[in-house]
DNA sequence: TTTT
DNA sequence: TTTT
């Protein structure tokens, strides 16, 4: 029986495409980012916007799925828990603190059914080198080509 | 109607009597920690329990009842949202991050009916003496050294 | 200092077009349900899909809201309280019970890019009659038939 | 991937000793019912509490833990799912719905270190005989008859 | 820095 | 760095 919650709830439109790596083991780890953003008033009484930027880590199924599915733009929900990782830095000898939300749930809801589509390629084409070589083992080309992915094209 | 979702929803232990500090403008701001626990398992299968310590801010009336009814030890509910500040560091000229949870909703769950009671005085008489002023406009002696809070003295 | 909680996060489906009322202060009240779903093993150790359906009520402002741009289909995030109405049934006696969802916040996730569009009429022409007079405020024509609503459309 | 969130969050007081029982396979099922309570204000301007009941189940290892130490008037934090189940009325033929929560995640937050303590019996010693019987296979006399339970004696 |  |  847990004593304590930590929990985080975020739904947010993805910053870039994520960046997933692969552990020794061969576990992966993605590494993305979501912009949530929240309307106020300023002192003048006028709305603004401020964006927030969150920093998100998945690991293993969720890593992959990630790789898989999400790209930049891409609408998303996600559960999961606040963890902050300190460290010494090497060149100012300065504590360092990053603050990461490890994703629990993650619900796809991008739709658009599509990406940015555009351009000469495929699905994330233009994506980096390394992101590329990623996707090998990700969807098929005549998944990632087609105009709308359904859930039916997705297996889990 | 929102585009999106920031929330964050812990449960756990303040780590010490809170700070709060008026605004020029007479609106008070209170900083405290909590810490939240997981258990997980090591690599050699054993059960560990690692802690995450959460940096908290709450504004205005929220500040207030935490500076007059949370103090150290105090098992509290929270719902807020995240929010990074940056900065650069005067002194290495390095950009800073440090993330916040500042506090929409609070329920205090501590009690224990209550207070670490002991010692010569009485509540909070141990705090800092920084702590001890801010106290000054809180409640009254007759409530602080009492040996039970209950909702009945609670004016809100 | 709230002393309880009592909270629903919920991301699903609307079931059908949102049926909107005003009461006679004048004051709008929105009645919807949406379905979500969960994937199981059966005993067979075969994945089954249940899908839940809830009751969601939406007042003032957010009933207006609901009326003006969630319909059939849509995909919605809504945060709100469980509330469960008893009454005595008149006919057979007995006590009955309905439990619902006030909605407090609500973030429009559908787009589809959008709409069931087509048929002969325009954005929820084809409502039941009292939905049909309940839209008469809403959206113009020029807004209801574009094939896309974008959030400059929206106006809040 | 999920494609819905189905999601309640909880902190209540518990309305009376859950009911435990065990289906023939074994598994434990816990019955239990929380109090949320929510301040607003009536038409006269008067702040007016209003008290919403909520019915909880609990499977397996869960059941188990609330069987061994929740009790009447524990407060409890719960994250679950919402599930309603319907059923024709044998003698009435009218159809009944059932609105529940689902429990997944459980936190203990009683406290008092105690219970109802006083009276000539135990921890429970007034329960119904199914209820004692149930916790035949709970926490050894001297555990329930202690003054105070510490995490100590939670074996979980 | 908390808590059990 | 996102989104509308």
């Amino acid at each position: 029986m847990a004593k304590s919650v930590n929990k985080v709830i975020l739904l947010g439109n993805v910053g870039k495409d994520p960046e997933v790596k692969f552990l020794p083991s061969g576990s992966a780890v993605a590494n993305l980012t979501i912009a949530t953003s929240e309307r106020f008033k300023d002192k003048g009484g006028e709305w603004q916007d401020r964006t927030e930027w969150h920093n998100l880590v998945a690991y293993q199924r969720t890593a992959e799925i990630i790789r898989d599915y999400v790209k930049k733009g891409n609408k998303l929900y996600i559960e999961g828990r606040i963890q902050t990782r300190s460290w010494d830095d090497k060149t100012s000898g300065e504590k360092k603190y990053r603050t990461e939300i490890i994703i629990g749930e993650l619900v796809l809801l991008s739709g658009r059914g599509d990406g940015e589509s555009g351009g000469g390629g495929g699905y994330n084409r233009s994506s980096s080198s390394s992101s590329y070589d990623q996707r090998s083992s990700g969807p098929s080309d005549d998944l990632v080509n087609s105009t709308e992915i359904t859930d039916d094209d997705i297996p889990f």
